[in-house]
DNA sequence: ATCGGCTTCGC
DNA sequence: CGAAGCCGA
């Protein structure tokens, strides 16, 4: 950039800060270091917000022109995706947020981890490729709420929230350079001994583990350039801790499909579900992807929706398909889950001997 | 230095 | 109610 710049002395270049709500580096601890832990850094990060919050930044009048991808093309391997949920231009965007706001932001937080309803903003995408910036989302919510972010009731303040998380994993980018360099955050996982199973991370990618919810989510990846968050972690802690691979593997084809790949967002929620990061998951606490099914997806609608083979098998049985009559199209799961979940608690375990 | 507390839980 | 260990003030 500074380059550029020299070589073009007669042009007038603004620069802002619209990626992250506050800037990696202004948020830091009482002996100023980067925040490793999400709370403290939130804590922090409110005080400073409400000293000092500037809004979005007015960049109209200086010549701009809005932003404007032709295509998710260059952006997601989806070829044949249908991406007509996600905004593709400014113009766009700023609609689906205005919508957002004014229709789901209040039952945000009841609705947010069932993936089967419009419960998220999915404004990721539009996030992620600079379509719309945190201070707009943020300014967006306090106009119609009609007060600042840190007087929100917890109904909405919890999609703020996620936004606190986002610049998070920006500052841990910044803070610890190693993040970018395909490193863990705790060095002693290098030595965990992955299996990385090929059949294993093929039947992931494909949606073919024989686990609904597993593969309902990782068939809506490769379907729509998207997954539901709560989704995210199901299988992101099922390819690392029942299928014991590297979270790398995972990363890597999140970062290939997702319109909304993004390096800090995606290394941190992998290193979060591979118990590998700051603040990660405890390992001993693995997810069990039955019971978030059919806690998360009550009704299996969103299993059915991306696993129409399983129309055949009782709605009460659909997330657990191998305790009634599997459909000949559906497979088996390829992992036992309480002898894999043990497995991994094991494997890490090993790591502090 | 001590100590409260730690995104998303399984069983 | 179990389950590491350590962050951050």
């Amino acid at each position: 950039d500074h380059q550029i710049l020299e070589r073009l002395p007669d042009v007038a270049v603004h620069t802002y800060i619209d990626r992250v709500l506050l800037q990696p580096g202004t948020v830091l601890t009482g002996d100023n270091r980067f925040y490793s832990v999400f709370s403290p850094f939130k804590r922090r990060w409110l005080s400073i917000y409400e000293e000092h919050a500037t809004g979005p930044f007015d960049v109209n009048g200086h010549g701009r022109e809005s932003v404007k991808p032709s295509t998710w093309d260059p952006i997601c391997n989806c070829p044949d995706s249908d991406l007509s949920l996600f905004s593709t231009t400014e113009a766009s965007a700023h609609e689906s947020l205005d919508e957002f706001i004014a229709q789901r932001l209040t039952d945000y937080e009841a609705n947010r981890n069932n993936p089967s309803v419009l419960g998220t903003s999915r404004l990721s995408g539009a996030l992620a490729r600079g379509l719309l910036s945190p201070r707009q989302c943020a300014r967006a919510a306090e106009i119609k709420l009609n007060r600042p972010i840190w007087e929100f009731p917890n109904h909405a303040f919890s999609w703020i929230n996620e936004l606190i998380w986002r610049d998070f994993y920006q500052h841990l980018l910044v803070g610890f350079p190693k993040l970018s360099k395909n490193k863990a955050f705790r060095p002693e996982t290098e030595s965990l001994r992955w299996r990385n199973d090929p059949s294993d991370i093929d039947a992931w990618k494909n949606g073919r583990t024989g686990i609904p919810i597993v593969d309902a989510g990782m068939r809506e990846l490769v379907a729509t350039g998207w997954m539901h968050n709560r989704v995210r972690m199901i299988v992101a802690q099922f390819l690392t801790k029942n299928l014991l691979c590297d979270w790398r593997i995972g990363e890597a084809h999140f970062m290939e499909y997702l319109v909304d790949s993004d390096l800090g967002s995606n290394n941190g929620g992998w290193q979060w579900s591979a118990s590998t990061g700051t603040d990660a998951a405890p390992y001993f606490r693995v997810f069990n992807p039955v019971s978030q099914g059919e806690t998360h997806d009550p009704n299996a609608d969103y299993v059915t929706q991306f696993i129409p083979e399983l129309a055949s098998v009782p709605v009460k049985r659909r997330h657990a398909p191998w305790t009634a009559t599997l459909p000949d199209q559906y497979p088996a799961p390829i992992v036992d889950l309480k002898s894999s979940r043990q497995r991994a608690i094991d494997a890490f375990k090993e790591l502090k001997s």
